[in-house]
Formats: C-alpha cells, structure tokens, sequence
DNA sequence: CCGGCGGTATTGGTCAGACCAATTACCCCT
DNA sequence: AGGGGTAATTGGTCTGACCAATACCGCCGG
C-alpha cells in the first residue's frame, strides 16, 4: 500500500479511479461536482481542488453551467507545461545563448543538404525558425520556442552574424 | 494581449508572479494561503485551488500549520505525476526519445576529446548523464534532465546501444 | 544566563452554505 | 411537431466557521 498519501492526492486518484471504473472515454461528461463530492464523501471544496488541477493538466475540460467533460490524450497539455515551467526567470542569459546555440547546431548533424535555408540567409531570425521546423518533433521545437522566445525578451540581436550562417550552409 | 484566460489560470500566474517579484528563492515561504488571498483580492478557496494544483506539480511543498514553501526545481514532480496519466502508449514517447538525441547529440560536436566518457562506456544512464555535464550550461542540463526523467518514467530501456556509444567515442 | 516547557498565535485542511452565471433540460403553448 | 421561455442543473466564487498541526514567544527553573 502507498498509503501515507495526503487528502488530496487521494482525491485525485479516487476521481481517476472513479471514472476508470465508471467505464468513462474522452469526451465523456463526468459527474457534477456535487455528485462527486457526495459519491467520494468528501466536500464540493475538496473536488474543486482536484478537478481544477486535472483541468490544469489537460485530463478534464470543465464548461460553465455544462459540467466536466473527459478529453482526448492528444489534447493534454502536458507538454506545455513542461516547457513553461523549464524556462523561468533566474536562466542566466549566457547560458539562454548557448543552450540556442546547443539546440540549433544539434540539428544540423541529422542531414546533409540544406539548400532550403538559402532563402532566409539574409534574418537571422528567420533562418533559425526554418532551421528548427526541419525537424518533426513537437517537444523538441516546444522546448526551442520556449527558450527562444525568452532570449528574445532581452531585446539582443543576431545570434549569428551572416557568416556565421553562410558556413553553416557551406557543409552542405 | 494575452487571450481571457479563465480565473484560475490567472490567479496560478498571479501567484507565480508575486513569487518572482517579491525574490523567494528555493527553499523560502511564501505568503500564508490569506495573505495572497488578500492581496491578491481573491478567496481563500481560489488561492487553495492554485496553490494545490503548483503544490501537485511539485512547485511548492506544504506543509500543514507550517505554510507554504517554494521547492527547487530539480525537485518537481511534475513530469511523473503526468505520466502517471498517459496510461497507454503515446505517439508523443517517440518525440521524447528524438529530442534527448537531439539534445546529446548537439554536445558532440562542441569537443573533439571523448576519452573521458571511456570508463561509463557500460551504462547507458552513466555514459548520458557525464556527456551532459561536460557541458557547463545550467539551463541545457536542466532541460535535459527533465526531458529525461519523463522519458525514464516511461519505464523504457537504454538509450542507445553499447555499439552506438563505441561508435560515439570513435569520432574523437 | 540559558534551556526547556507550555500556552497562544499562526497557518494549512476541511467543511457547510449561500449566491451568481452559464448552460442545459423540459414543458407548455401555438 | 416545433419553438420559445422558464426552471433545473452545473460550474464559479465567496463568507465564515471550525479543526489540526506547526511555529512563536514568554515564562520559569536550573
């Protein structure tokens, strides 16, 4: 047993539990609030707290006056919350630097011919996004985004000079 | 402008905020749950469903009688407590494994001599985990420890194989 | 002077009830 | 049978209260 568990986690995994049992599939409304706190013996207060956090992770959508509806595990907002919580505010900005640099030279090492980039040679901004779409991969460009993305609230400029980025299309 | 986000979400990022303003660092309390309440000019039951829900997430601990206190990031638990959700096999897994290539892949190019990664040649975790921390880069290394502890939460095997790893150290 | 001790204040944990707002359900009338 | 309007349902928020665990602080005795 796991016990030792506070209150509300228990709530968490009651719920869960409740509507695994209940045989519920995503897009299923699940009981009211009200009903939940008296199946669970619990008060409406308690089963706020765990549904706004399942609302919040993305495993149940909630509907003024509608009610709490399951959601499918592709709209899960889990990988969102990865990354807002990966970049925060004490990164030091050399290290935002470099880890852009990281990222981006990363995927530069998984093909050969880059002739695609020559058209956005000229914005360095531009040139580093059509970089980072090359490559299929939500997480991976989430987590770029992210990082970009606060770099650029710094108000600093290129992270490469035009040469700098014409010798990366040179190993083509 | 940022789109109407409901309350709760407001008040997560209003909590957030008033963390990072006032400077609390890992490890401090934060204000008692009335204390926000009123400063924020919201109820306690509001500044529950927020605190509750960063408390799920391994942002903040709890601590009953005691208050509320900010936790360090290499703590949260964010990353299982969601996986605990993704019950079934997910396409988003194969994203997981492609961004920790990506990411271990971009610090071979930045050195040429990979003798020191010789002796965790046997252990997939050991060989990642001293080939990130060559790289002295807080923010990347943060990235990807997370991104790899998701991706151990998954319960998954090695990384690469021992073969790859040679193949690695070979390019030095 | 200091350390242990006990009372008190503070803080989180939980609950009951109320009221509003948005949505849904339903019934009646046409 | 269809449409419209009203009532019921449901989530959103707040007030206030009480309990339980902890922290605070001053008192007393060594």
């Amino acid at each position: 047993m796991e016990k030792k568990r506070n209150a509300f986690e228990m709530n968490i995994s009651a719920i869960k539990t409740m509507i695994e049992q209940d045989g519920f599939v995503p897009g299923d409304r699940i009981p009211s609030e009200r009903e939940l706190a008296e199946r669970l013996s619990i008060s409406r207060p308690s089963v706020r707290e765990a549904l706004r956090t399942l609302a919040y992770l993305g495993i149940i959508e909630t509907r003024h006056g509608g009610g709490s509806f399951l959601l499918n595990r592709d709209d899960h907002t889990y990988i969102q919350i990865i990354a807002q919580f990966l970049v925060t505010g004490d990164s030091k900005f050399e290290d935002l630097a470099g880890t852009l640099r990281l990222l981006e030279q990363s995927v530069f090492v998984q093909r050969t011919d880059w002739s695609i980039l020559e058209a956005y040679i000229d914005s360095d901004a531009a040139f580093r996004e059509a970089l980072i779409s090359t490559v299929d991969n939500d997480l991976f460009e989430r987590i770029w985004r992210q990082v970009n993305a606060f770099y650029q609230s710094f108000g600093q400029g290129e992270l490469y000079t035009r040469a700098e980025r014409e010798a990366f299309l040179k190993r083509s």
